[in-house]
Parts: C-alpha cells; sequence; structure tokens
DNA sequence: TCCAACTATGCAACCAGTTGCAGCACTTTA
DNA sequence: TAAAGTGCTGCAACTGGTTGCATAGTTGGA
C-alpha cells in the first residue's frame, strides 16, 4: 500500500486536488513511484473512509467538481507508523534482459538499435534529472536536512541512469561485435 | 506478457517442467524476471493452448504427474516476432524513496537502521552475482558469443548492485548528519 | 511402519495497476 | 454561438501477479 504513503507524503507537503497530485507525481515523488489518476482517485476515496485525509470542494473551483484533500493527524500518524517499517528491495524486472537471453539462445536477432535507443532514453532521463539538480540544487543555497534528502533522493535517479548508460555502451560493443 | 517468452526462451535452452522452470527462474533469467509457480503453471497451459508449446508425461516420472513441455516451431517463430519488438523501460519503482521523502517531511523517523541493513540486502545479492560470475565466467574459457552474452546480462546485475551499495553509502552519510 | 519433508501440480480469491470510456464545467477560438 | 479543447472526476472491465490452500506421489529417517 505505498500508493496510500506517497499521497500522504504529498498532501502533507501540500494538500491538493486529485488532479493535481496526478501531475505532481510526474514529478518529484513521481520518479520513483508512478500512479494513473485513476489509482490515485480510487485512493483518496479510501484513504477518506478510513479517516486519514479530509476532502472539501475546492474554494476556487467555481460550480467544478474540484476537491481539495488534506492530511488529518490519524493520517500522518499513519504515515509515521509506516515510514519506520522495514521495506522488501524493489525486484529489479526488466523486459529488455529476456529478450536479450532469447537472441544469445535463437542467435542474432538485430537488437543492436534498439539497444543504441534504450541507451538514448536513459539519456533523456538523465538530462531532465540533471536539469531539475540545477534549477532545485544549486551549490550556493543553504541546505536544509529537507533538502539535503530531496537531493539524495534525485541523485539515486542520477547514478542510476548514468549506470544503465555505463552498461549500454558496454552491451553495444558485445552485441556488436558479433 | 514476458512470462510466456521468458518460459519460451528458457524452454529452448533445455525442456523442462513447471517445477523446474520454476526453480530454474530463481537464477539465470530469474535475476531479471521472477515467477511464482503459480504463474508458471497458468502461463505453460496458455501457451499450449495457443500451440507455442507441447507437453507430454516425463518418461522418468514413474505415477507422478510431472509433465514436460518442450517448444514448438510456432513457439520459437513467436519468440523471434517478440525479442524484435520494441520494449519500454523498466519503471524506477522503490517504496524506499517514499519512505525517505515521509521522513523529509516529517522529521527524523530514524531510518538510519533500515538504510544500513539495505545496503546489506544489496552486498548479499552482490556477492551471490560475483559467486556465479567466478563460476561460470572465468576468464581463461573461451567465449562464445553466447556466453559473452549471458556474462554481460550477468554484468548488468553486478553493476546494478554495486550503484546501489554506493548511493546506500551516501545516504548513510547524509541521515547520520542530522 | 508411520511421519515428515520434498517433488509436482493446480484451484480460487484477491489486489494493484492498466485501459477504455464517459460526464460535466469552464475556456478558447473560428 | 457553436465547436473544440482542457480541467477534473469517475465507472467498469481486464490483466498480471500474489496468497492460501488442496492434493497426491516419493523419499528418507525414527
Amino acid at each position: 500500500m505505498s500508493l496510500a504513503h506517497a499521497l500522504l507524503t504529498s498532501l502533507l507537503e501540500q494538500p491538493s486536488s486529485g488532479y493535481d497530485l496526478a501531475r505532481r507525481f510526474d514529478k518529484s515523488i513521481g520518479h520513483f513511484w508512478q500512479a494513473t489518476h485513476q489509482q490515485i482517485y480510487r485512493e483518496l476515496g479510501r484513504m477518506e473512509k478510513a479517516g486519514w485525509i479530509l476532502s472539501e470542494p475546492d474554494p476556487d473551483a467555481g460550480r467544478t467538481r474540484k476537491r481539495t484533500y488534506c492530511v488529518l493527524p490519524s493520517g500522518r500518524q499513519e504515515l509515521e507508523r509506516w515510514a519506520a517499517e522495514p521495506a522488501p528491495l524493489p525486484e529489479l524486472r526488466d523486459e529488455f534482459m529476456v529478450r536479450l537471453r532469447a537472441d544469445a539462445t535463437l542467435g542474432p536477432l538485430g537488437l543492436l538499435p534498439e539497444l543504441r535507443r534504450r541507451r538514448e532514453l536513459h539519456c533523456e532521463k538523465l538530462r531532465a534529472y540533471r536539469a531539475i539538480e540545477a534549477r532545485d540544487f544549486a551549490p550556493e543555497t543553504a541546505p536544509t536536512r529537507k533538502r539535503r534528502i530531496h537531493h539524495l533522493i534525485l541523485k539515486a535517479g542520477i547514478q542510476y541512469e548514468e549506470n544503465w548508460i555505463a552498461w549500454y555502451d558496454e552491451a553495444v560493443q558485445v552485441l556488436g561485435e558479433s
């Protein structure tokens, strides 16, 4: 049930509507935890039923159905409880490795272009992360604890992408030789 | 539908029963694509219905229900078709980053021990990969194309773990300071 | 000889996440 | 002012993966 807790965290940072959450998720937390708007609405419903959050019609929303959610004390408590629990490592799960292995078994299937494409996709993500880093974590700004942690999280993404880029470079070589 | 294709690859390497596949999956391909025995049996059923594989009672099985599956030409074709398709990059999805962010928002929640635990888990995986590497890819053995690719896949795992270990080292520092 | 552990397969229920679609209000533009 | 676009919410159906349980033969030890 990480989605609920990701939403709690996001809502603590700033009360928002489901729609806004869906868009904010595309950045920040969303780099490590994705969700569609469907999932988010459904989960917000459950969380309100559980008494973790409270919603009211958005004051700026006119006659639209927009609702703003904010975290109740019991939601905060729940997040605290959950955050201290041990969590399993994420599983490494990559379709492309299956394809590579199929290529090893069946003989050359022409995966080189796909290899290059994937390398480029990682480069793009890296560029995006780097842009965020440059914008939000300039070296001259005073690093609070919160900022240091946010930066740390971002760096996980950066290193992850760099790591894959290096691996794809080697992969291009290996597949290119044969 | 990667599971089906992972199974096809595995069965091409060696015809086996569902049970054997489940165990072989814990090694090799399973480092990048996990599946429980339930999933495997269900999928084998579908694949046989689709005409990709054929099963017969295992000759060495006595009165047990053990069945051995092997890949039919149409299965091989399907694998070839599928392997050449472009695949999406795997999404980075890590609960723990959500917890870290909750810690940043709520204030210190004592995540340091968990950080160290996770680092150790990555070390263990790394050791396991390294052991496989030492056993299966000794530098003196002649590298065929197939072996080179298998080694490449393994190295993806190795680098991945090393990368996370380095990141957790930094994380311990950042969280330790405050 | 009986029990426990292991090999081997499978059903049923469940949960999280995905996809397709639809409804309604407001905004822009032709 | 009608049409198209976008903000915002939501239902329904589906898929892939997980969990718990059941069954049945085989093997090895007390």
